[in-house]
DNA sequence: CTGTTAGCGCATTCAG
DNA sequence: CTGAATGCGCTAACAG
C-alpha cells in the first residue's frame, strides 16, 4: 500500500491545495515554499546561514498554510526540550507566585519555557509531580525545599538534568540551593526585637508539617531568645495553612492567655496581618500596646495603615536566580552550590 | 556502520549490565524482563490484557533499571499529549491562582496535566504564549477572556483542540465560555447598594486596558444608576494593576474631593481593602460614615475586622467547570456553549 | 547556503 | 494475551 521507504508520504486522502487534513506540517510549508524540510526547520528556529530570499519565501509559506511547529517532535528529535520544570507547594500563596514571576523573568526570551506543578505541600504528590515532569524531559528542574520522598530524590539525583532546590539554604542540595537561611532569619528577627526592648515573646504560627521553613525560623528565634536569657511566654499554632483569619483568632487567644506577651512573632505576614486586624478590632495600638512581627514583606502588610514590621524575603530574586543559574550551565557541577539571596529586616511600625 | 534496519540498536558504547549510557529506555526494560517493548509499554500505560506474571516481571524490571517513560515520544507516537494549556493574565492575582486550583482539581487523577502560561495582561504576550502552548499539541486550551490578537484567535479557531474562554460570558466564545456576566454583576451591585439607601456613588478603579472585566462591571453599575435616576458623583482610576495601596490612596483622594460620595464602589477587593484601611487610618467608620463595596470575595476582605461587602465570584468553580467540560468531550461541538458559574452578593459589614 | 539520510523513543496497527 | 513491523514530525549530521 505504501512505498517501502519510510520517508513520510502524505496519506492519499490529501486535500488538493497542499493543505491535507489535520495540522499543516513542515513538509507542507516546504512544498509550498519550494525548499526542503530542513530549510524550513532552520528558518523556524531562526538559525543563521539562510539567504534572505529563501527566508522570506519560507516565512510567506508558513503564513499561508498556517504552520504551527510541533515541539513534541522537535524535542524528541533533538533530545532537548527547552522545558524547565517548576515544582511548588501552592499557588494560593503569593510567595510562590512571586517565585514563579522571577522564573518567568529569567526565562523570558531564552526560549526556555516553565512548566509548573503544584504539590499542595504533600511529599507524595511532589513525587508524582516530579515523575510526570521528568517524563517531559525537561532541561532543568526547580523544586521548593529539600524534603522529597526517597524515590523523588533518587530521580532527581540520578537524572542528568540540573536541579535547583529553592527557598531554603539550611540543608545540603542535590545540585544547587537558592534561598535564604530561615534559621538565621528567625534568629536575627528575635535579636532585632530584643534590641528594641521587647522581653515577653509570644508566637503564633501554622502547620510545621507543611511548612518546614516556618519551623526553622521558630528554632532560630528560640535560639536567639535563649542567648538573651529569654524564652517564649506563650505560643499558639493552627494545624492548617497560614491564613489571616487564623492569625487574628490566635492573636486574640494569645492575648487572652496568661503569658501577657509584649510582642507576638508570627510565622508569616498572612498571620501577622490577622494580628493587626485583631488590634484594629479591639482598639489596641500596635507597638504601643503590643508588638507584631511577621515574615515575608508582602504588599498587604506594607499597605496597612501601619506598615507591618517584618522580614523581607526576596522571592522574585530566588526564582530568577534559580532559573538563571540553571540555564547558564547545562551540566551539573561536581560540587553543590548554594546561592544566598538574603533578607532584610523591615523595622516597620508594628514592632 | 549500522545495520540497514532502522530498528534501534544501542550504540556500541553500551555498558554491560543492560544499562547503557543515558536514560534507560523501554527497550532496556524489555530486555531485562525478557518481553517485547510493546508489552512493557502496555504495562506502563496500565492497559488490561496483561497476565499478572508478565506484569510483575515488567514492573520489577522497571524498578531495577529505573525507567522513566519519555512522554515526548509517547505523545508523538500517539499524537495526543494529555496536556491542557492554561493561559492566564497573572499569577500574582489570587483570583487566577484560584482558577488554577480548580483546573488542577478537575484534572487530578484523569491523566491530564495542566501547563500554565502567563500573559501579564498583554495581548501580544498572549499570542506568544498561545503559540508556544499549541506547539506542545495540547488536548485542550483554557484562556482567560475574549480578547485575543487576530493571529491568536485564528490559531485557536483553526485548531481542532477544545478551547475554553474563561472568567467572562459577556461575548461570543470560540468553543465554550465559562464564567459570569461581569456587566450583570456590576448592575446588580449597584441595585443592591441603591436598595440599601446609598445615593451618592463614587468609584475607585484600576487599569481598564488590562482588565476589561472591571470595565464591564463599571458599565453595568452605571446602567443601574441611570435607571435609578442617579449617577456617579466622582471617580478615580489608577493606570496600573489593582493594589491595596492604590485603593487606599484613591479613596483618600475621592473623599477629599467635592463629590461627597456616601458609598465607594471599587473595581475589586484588593482596591476595596485599601479603602477600608483608609477608614481605619482616619477614624472613619465604614457603612456609618461611608459605604465600601468590592468585587471577588477574597479571603482578605472577609478576614477584616469588618467583613467587606462584595460580590463573590466563583473562581475555583470556573477553573473546575472549564477543565471538566473540555475533557468530557474530545470534539468541539458545532455550537458554542456558555456556562454561567454565577456570583453572590455578600452584604458584609462595610456597605 | 541548502539538501539527503537516518533516526529520536514510543504506540499503533495488525498478526498470531 | 503477546509480538513484529511501521511511522508520529522533526532535527543532527553529514554532504554538496
Amino acid at each position: 500500500m505504501r512505498k517501502g521507504t519510510r520517508r513520510k508520504v502524505r496519506s492519499p486522502e490529501v486535500g488538493d491545495e497542499g493543505t491535507p487534513r489535520g495540522q499543516p506540517l513542515l513538509a507542507d510549508v516546504a512544498r509550498v515554499a519550494g525548499v526542503s524540510e530542513i530549510t524550513v526547520s532552520r528558518v523556524v528556529r531562526g538559525l543563521e546561514r539562510i539567504s534572505p530570499q529563501t527566508r522570506a519565501r519560507v516565512l510567506a509559506a508558513i503564513e499561508t498554510v498556517g504552520y504551527v511547529p510541533n515541539r513534541l517532535a522537535g524535542a524528541l528529535a533533538s533530545s532537548g526540550s527547552m522545558l524547565v520544570g517548576v515544582v511548588l507547594p501552592s499557588l494560593s500563596n503569593i510567595v510562590f507566585a512571586d517565585v514563579l514571576r522571577g522564573v518567568h523573568a529569567a526565562l523570558a526570551g531564552t526560549g526556555y519555557q516553565p512548566v509548573v506543578g503544584v504539590t499542595e505541600y504533600a511529599p507524595n504528590t511532589e513525587e508524582r509531580v516530579v515523575r510526570s515532569m521528568m517524563a517531559w524531559q525537561p532541561r532543568a528542574m526547580i523544586v521548593a525545599g529539600f524534603e522529597h520522598t526517597a524515590p523523588a530524590r533518587r530521580m532527581l539525583e540520578a537524572s542528568p538534568v540540573r536541579v535547583a532546590e529553592i527557598m531554603d539554604i539550611d540543608a545540603a542540595p542535590i545540585d544547587v540551593a537558592v534561598g535564604l537561611s530561615h534559621r538565621k532569619a528567625g534568629y536575627d528577627s528575635a535579636r532585632h526585637l530584643v534590641s528594641r526592648g521587647y522581653r515577653r515573646f509570644g508566637y503564633v504560627g501554622h502547620d510545621w508539617e507543611r511548612d518546614r521553613r516556618a519551623r526553622l525560623r521558630y528554632d532560630g528565634m528560640r535560639a536567639a531568645l535563649g542567648e538573651a536569657g529569654l524564652d517564649l511566654v506563650d505560643e499558639r499554632r493552627v494545624d492548617g495553612p497560614s491564613t489571616t483569619a487564623d492569625g487574628r483568632a490566635m492573636t486574640a487567644a494569645l492575648l487572652a492567655g496568661d503569658g501577657r506577651p509584649d510582642v507576638v512573632v508570627f510565622s508569616n505576614d498572612d498571620m501577622a496581618v490577622g494580628g493587626v486586624f485583631h488590634c484594629f478590632a479591639t482598639g489596641l495600638v500596635p507597638r504601643r500596646d503590643i508588638g507584631l512581627f511577621g515574615f515575608n514583606g508582602l504588599d498587604i502588610g506594607q499597605a496597612l495603615p501601619l506598615r507591618l514590621s517584618t522580614v523581607r524575603s526576596n522571592r522574585f530574586l530566588i526564582g530568577r536566580s534559580a532559573a538563571e543559574t540553571l540555564i547558564a550551565q547545562a551540566a551539573r557541577p561536581s560540587d553543590p552550590t548554594i546561592i544566598d539571596t538574603g533578607y532584610e529586616i523591615e523595622a516597620g511600625e508594628t514592632a
